[in-house]
DNA sequence: TAGGCGACGTCCATTGAATGAACGTAGCAC
DNA sequence: GTGCTACGTTCATTCAATGGACGTCGCCTA
């Protein structure tokens, strides 16, 4: 008697489900790796997948594995603000990293972690475990505070009861204490990490913003903690910062929109 | 009575089809938009979009609209070849950028057209009109012949019998010419092609080859056609290849493979 | 003010598409 | 041989997807 196990559920979650089986780290997985991962029968996920692949949106190896294809990786690329903020930012992005020689990262507000949506990697410079695509914690990361600190009280709320995880030695985990700064961020709209993510990696990060002066992204310098004086990275950051924001349509006289309480998921 | 008009569809070929509705230049949808883009029922639509959003997959604007979300960009950061493939290529490729402060772009073969999966456009230098994520030609464009060059016969069939679309009046028509111009492409691994996907904009592209000498992508820089000798480029074009191509795990006696039968999609 | 139009939202009787337990096969390990 | 896991295929059952119909809202023209 077929229909027994999981009703009530919809054919598209669970097409869904299978779709996002795919994290990072989980890039390549097997017909038994998505039965796992979704918890459904495999002539159930089987059927799934295989549509997927019919649609180009999966692709499967010759030994049977599924990976995500092009298709949706294109599809990725229409997402907001992917498409006019990458295009806004990569310049200036560029010339820091071209003045700098550090890593450059572009990040946004995605549920209550910073999305990494632009990354342009230093080889000599430190190593700080984010790539494309990654997330960062809101509370201890340069981009993450930026971002936490623009959006609202009731994020803070949701960062502070999902714990504020110690990082390293230095992650600042006292509520009071991460409020100070956010309040300090907001006034200047730079934050100034040390070694709160990645031991023996600072960050210098700004706020980028766009015509109506909300908050869109987050754009940080990450360097070997002691290798560079921050106060001179500060000025660079900042420049690029607003540069991004003008492109974006910014106007001094937008002014900077206090804590939006976005729905965003 | 309902469950009247299209039977023999399943919903996710359906669900799929209202995903790949989001094209460029078609990235910001309204339910009516997507209505008329999949000729499906409004009420389906309307359904199925919702549960997109529910997962995350599509982000709806105050105004009703549809978007890609940012999830899915996430999913399709996942996309081989782009994980390693971007990584190995970003640095190189910004090497040949601040060098030579041109057009550099890398592409995959989908289908019978060349991917642009990663870009960095030089500001002051002639648009060529692609953008990430966007599609080129493979008979007239830098990356597109490194990629027709390399995939053998079946592909070149396809691509003739689609016909050889004259983007420019330099663009080359002619199949027998073509086919001259790929069979140097694969002796020298490099292609040269002047205007004939973009009146003004001239390209040397190079192949990138992995652990097992398949040419999985192609690398290019686009210029302003007669404002730099291309002989002088070609070096360093090929140069960053090879580079990229060591990155990959390629070694000189790997060789280059030939003409493999790729069943992609 | 009335009437037309398009976009969007909601409802619900009907039914065919999705389901998944069961079975079969192939490869590997011991 | 026996046991295990991964993968593929089948098919009777049934429930979730369907979409025509109707309602609402805002906008335009007469």
């Amino acid at each position: 008697m077929p229909r027994t196990s999981q009703p009530g559920r919809s054919v598209s979650s669970r097409l869904l489900d299978v779709l996002f089986a795919f994290r990072p780290g989980h890039s390549r997985l097997t017909l038994a790796d998505l039965t796992r991962e979704t918890g459904l029968p495999h002539a159930t996920v089987r059927r799934l997948a295989l549509e997927l692949v019919g649609a180009g949106a999966l692709k499967r190896a010759p030994d049977g594995a599924f990976n995500v294809g092009i298709r949706l990786w294109q599809l990725g690329t229409l997402a907001p603000p992917s498409v006019p903020l990458r295009t806004a930012a990569l310049p200036f992005m560029d010339d820091l990293h071209t003045a700098l020689r550090q890593h450059v990262q572009l990040a946004v507000l995605e549920g209550t972690e910073a999305v990494l949506v632009e990354r342009l990697p230093a080889g000599n410079a430190v190593d700080d475990m984010s790539r494309l695509g990654g997330r960062l914690p809101l509370h201890c990361s340069g981009v993450g505070k930026v971002l936490l600190a623009h959006a609202g009280p009731e994020l803070m709320e949701q960062v502070v009861a999902q714990g504020l995880t110690a990082y390293t030695e230095h992650t600042v985990t006292d509520p009071a204490r991460l409020l100070e700064q956010l309040d300090e961020c907001r006034e200047t709209g730079v934050a100034v990490v040390l070694q709160e993510t990645t031991p023996g990696a600072d960050s210098v990060a700004t706020r980028v913003l766009d015509d109506e002066g909300k908050v869109v992204a987050a754009l940080s310098v990450v360097v070997s903690a002691g290798s560079v004086d921050l106060r001179t990275l500060r000025p660079a950051v900042v420049a690029s910062g607003l540069a991004v924001s003008r492109r974006l349509g910014w106007h001094p006289s937008a002014g900077v929109e206090e804590a939006q309480s976005d729905r965003s998921r």
